[in-house]
DNA sequence: CTCATTCTTGAGCGATCATTCAAGTTGATT
DNA sequence: AATCAACTTGAATGATCGCTCAAGAATGAG
């Protein structure tokens, strides 16, 4: 008995990530959101609720996503360290994406004030991402890939300080060689760590 | 004969600098400048023309500072190596700035369109930071402190990663020991590669 | 067809945005 | 005291912001 409706509410989420994630969320107007979603003001409010709404589930969408990518390349190489060199490998081909920075991260900076709505949820997806990290580093120690003298937690940290920074630098106007060769350093480091 | 002027430029370019780092050029308002630079519009359009210059003389401003901070902080090491290493340490005492994040790799992150104003600027200082670097691996490299097969260009970038990666990191709710071990750990990794 | 239900529209809301400028204030010089 | 240049003020500008809501359009059921 309803009108059908035109857009589904997937395919509008998609859209305005694209958007959130290119621009970031305060430069990202409404009537930006109008011409990509191909939705009138009414529409988009009475489907998300709000721009900020909106902003939130579309983050919660690129995080699915990013988790769900790492745990496909994970899955592909039963050495669990491999599993995590294989991303950051993966990380080199960031190129041709909406974005080549993490849009957690672009959010992150963008709400540096803690008091800022969607704050909390940017910093809930950065741990658990490191979380996993961690967990994997510790499968590597576990099954003897790495010196049980490292601390799966420390090194976790500081395989998202890597992550972070390649991603941010590959956001510079920089050539594709530098992006390969710095992958390639990041990546051997942590091979190195095999034992 | 002019009126004396109740506020020095280096003075308010200070206090813009602290609001533009802490928030974004974007979302700081000509309201919130003309309350810390207790000016009105009229004001500041006569002293720095407009919001967007303003900025960009900000940038500069604080792309002066870090560049004098790292200068002093190399002076004071003998070691070319040992003066980067020490300035990775120092990067565990940023807890208490304006800001953890370095202001330019916010505004790269802001301006992610390269047509934005003040881009082709925050280009320019990070790689001056990055020439910088990369200089003084040369050294480290003629004094015989790394490797000869070592490449100053690559890891000159490989420290920028670093250094963009762990100053974001820190933009995280994270407990200051996590940060002083992330420090501990990357500064290590550097010492490594003295033979 | 008529009706009820669901979805979409777009004009318009008050608030805030960056910016301008005519008028006012100040202080040294005459 | 009068003058004038330098500096500051703050009301006002048009544009744009996120958002609302009454009205219109489209569908399936009766």
């Amino acid at each position: 008995m309803p009108r059908t409706a035109v857009h589904t509410r997937q395919e509008s989420l998609e859209k305005a990530l694209e958007l959130f994630w290119r621009q970031g969320f305060g430069a990202t107007s409404l009537k930006d959101l109008e011409g990509a979603l191909d939705m009138r003001p009414g529409s988009i409010y009475a489907t998300f609720g709000s721009k900020e709404n909106l902003f939130r589930e579309a983050l919660d969408r690129y995080a699915e996503r990013a988790m769900a990518e790492l745990e496909r390349v994970m899955a592909a190489e039963k050495s669990p360290l491999g599993g995590l060199v294989a991303y950051v490998r993966l990380l080199g081909g960031v190129r041709d994406q909406t974005c080549q920075a993490c849009m957690l991260v672009k959010s992150l900076l963008e709400f540096g004030e803690r008091e800022q709505a969607a704050r909390p949820r940017v910093e809930a997806l950065l741990a658990r991402m490191e979380r996993r990290f961690s967990e994997r580093l510790a499968e590597a120690r576990s099954v003897g890939e790495i010196s049980a003298d490292l601390d799966p937690e420390r090194l976790g940290r500081r395989l998202q300080v890597d992550v972070i920074g390649l991603r941010t630098y590959a956001q510079r106007d920089v050539d594709d060689r530098a992006i390969r060769e710095l992958v390639e350093d990041i990546a051997r480091e942590w091979e190195r760590l095999r034992q």
